[in-house]
DNA sequence: AACGTTTGCGGGAACGATTGCAAAGTCAGA
DNA sequence: TCTGACTTTGCAATCGTTCCCGCAAACGTT
């Protein structure tokens, strides 16, 4: 018998194990020398409860569940600190499971923490998720969700996000500011909200100042490193004119990007300005170091298993989605 | 009720839970019919199996606990992704813990992992573990463990590594050969063995080739960026002369003193070499890229859990402790 | 026809912890 | 000595699944 149980103490010292569950979760009805017997025998014993069975009798587990595409995004990684550190605080455990950005294992780890009892769950959905069913299974077995980064609109879940249109707005208004006229847009898939509304933003700004745009500026491949570089490499195959400035939907791929401007040559800013999406802390090591957006990834998963945690208390009552917005903030650098 | 279950199914079609149980699991005791009816219920009643219940009569969860310090390190994260392809293929989740390089979280986060009854364990201790007790704790409990990249030798389970000593005795051979003779030590807690390990490969290959080393050239401050920054402005203030070459035991160190050397604007290579250790790939996008030892995060975080999954099928028979070292290259850029 | 074998299913006890309720014990006051 | 009140403890049911039995009907064999 590797595992001690509750009833090997209780008959360590011959009562029953419900004096035992009484005497450990210090109920006032057991006297204090019981209660001492039962933590010494427990405590010489290597006693660990067995929280598999204690949440089969809550029929909740202490666990918040996380599915993020993919952890060794520097972004998602700070999100993950900012969710471990609230969650730990208020006594949850977190679990992490990867989509890898593919919708098959959104939807079977979606199934698993349902499976899990899971207290609640913090998604980013995945690059290629247009299906929801997954996630109106959890609404439907009130399983409270709060989607973070990359949410879906048609969902009635809370949500934390920051204004991507309007930071897309302030990274384009940089750029003009600056004299740049020809601004190219390499983007990620539009039926993400982010990149949606970062392209919105972008065209918005370039339509107001009257600036030229032709179709062949705008790319859109995807939010990786590799993505930008085929997007850059796309951009010059098919552009009747280079553009003077390229706004990308993230920083890996102003990174893919600009490692395929190195290699042929063309100097940031003077022949052509870069500008992210994100703040990576490569994007201030390269050279030119990168302009972009602030993203507080930090404070996003904070703010997020916040909501979650209240979600989770208030479970029993209905409770109206909420919708946090955080702010960014331009950051300039030598790249623009 | 909110969760479907077994019993639901069972007073749906007037059979018994057990039946139910045997249908879905395809015993061949039930009639196709049965489990044609069973199967078609489940999914009307929208049927998800309570794996906490399942796990509590399996006395075992499918759960493979990992605790690193930190997920946000690039090379944690690219662990985590050969941890989960291989963990998933094989049918097992994924469930992170970060320690924060705090020797009470790990501790907390090993005891969380025993109460869930983990199947099995991966870890890469905390930069201030010099305590073994909570390790020893799964031993007791017969929970397989197999360490990683920060392993202990004290305690007897499988481990996976790199050779830490050799692949310090590749860089510092590199810069020898590149005609550096006054080469100082950026390095890590000396507890760690990979540190230690990365230290004496230095200083026995600086000894083999006669070269001088002074104490004030080696300076042990941690592994992140931070610790970087804080190594090289502490080496700057109590050298008596100034290196020519820099052994940096992680990638983040040196680049936090790279950081320092282009506020101090030091000229690298030509004033001073700089060398890191594991890959990052920020490291091959600042000016000078960085010459540093390539480790195989993703095939480390694959191997041990192989190693994992093969202890957890024979975790009745008792099996030696297997120890895997893996392979390392020398990539040679422009900062030596 | 009598017997064994197979097929298909149900009963009920686990797994480990929790908890409402009952019961036993203690003690003071009448 | 009895009653009532309080303290302390035990019994038994429960959470959702699984699985060892046992049982009955159907089938095949001699």
């Amino acid at each position: 018998m590797s595992h001690t149980t509750i009833k090997d103490i209780a008959s360590h010292l011959n009562i029953s194990p419900s004096t035992v569950s009484r005497a450990l979760r210090n109920h006032p009805d057991i006297s204090q020398r019981t209660k001492d017997l039962v933590r010494s025998v427990a405590e010489e014993l290597d006693y660990q409860p067995n929280t598999i069975a204690q949440n089969l009798k809550n029929r909740q587990s202490n666990v918040i569940g996380v599915i993020v595409p993919q952890v060794k995004h520097y972004f998602f990684a700070s999100i993950m600190a900012g969710i471990t550190d609230v969650a730990y605080d208020a006594g949850y455990t977190v679990m992490i499971c990867q989509s890898n950005d593919d919708y098959e294992r959104e939807v079977i780890n979606t199934q698993l923490f349902i499976s899990q009892h899971v207290a609640g769950l913090l998604i980013s959905v995945s690059q290629s998720t247009n299906e929801y069913d997954h996630f109106k299974a959890l609404k439907r077995r009130n399983i409270p969700v709060v989607f973070f980064d990359r949410i879906i609109d048609d969902i009635d879940s809370s949500a934390v996000c920051i204004d991507d249109y309007q930071s897309a707005v302030m990274a384009t208004e940089h750029l003009i500011e600056k004299g740049y006229k020809k601004i190219a847009h390499l983007g990620g898939p539009q039926y993400l909200t982010i990149c949606r509304q970062r392209f919105n933003g972008f065209m918005d700004t370039i339509k107001k100042h009257g600036l030229p745009i032709q179709d062949d500026w705008i790319v859109f491949e995807g939010m990786n490193e590799e993505h930008g570089s085929l997007a850059l490499n796309r951009l010059f195959e098919q552009m009747h004119e280079m553009p003077d400035a390229l706004f990308c939907v993230t920083d890996p791929v102003a990174i893919g990007a600009y490692m395929e401007l190195k290699k042929r040559n063309i100097k940031i800013p003077d022949q052509i300005a870069l500008v992210g999406f994100s703040d990576n802390p490569t994007s201030s090591l390269i050279d030119p170091p990168l302009t972009t957006i602030h993203q507080p990834a930090y404070d996003i998963g904070k703010t997020a298993t916040e909501l979650l945690i209240e979600e989770i208390n208030h479970s029993s009552e209905q409770t109206t989605p909420v919708r946090k917005v955080l702010e960014t903030q331009l950051i300039i650098r030598q790249s623009t």
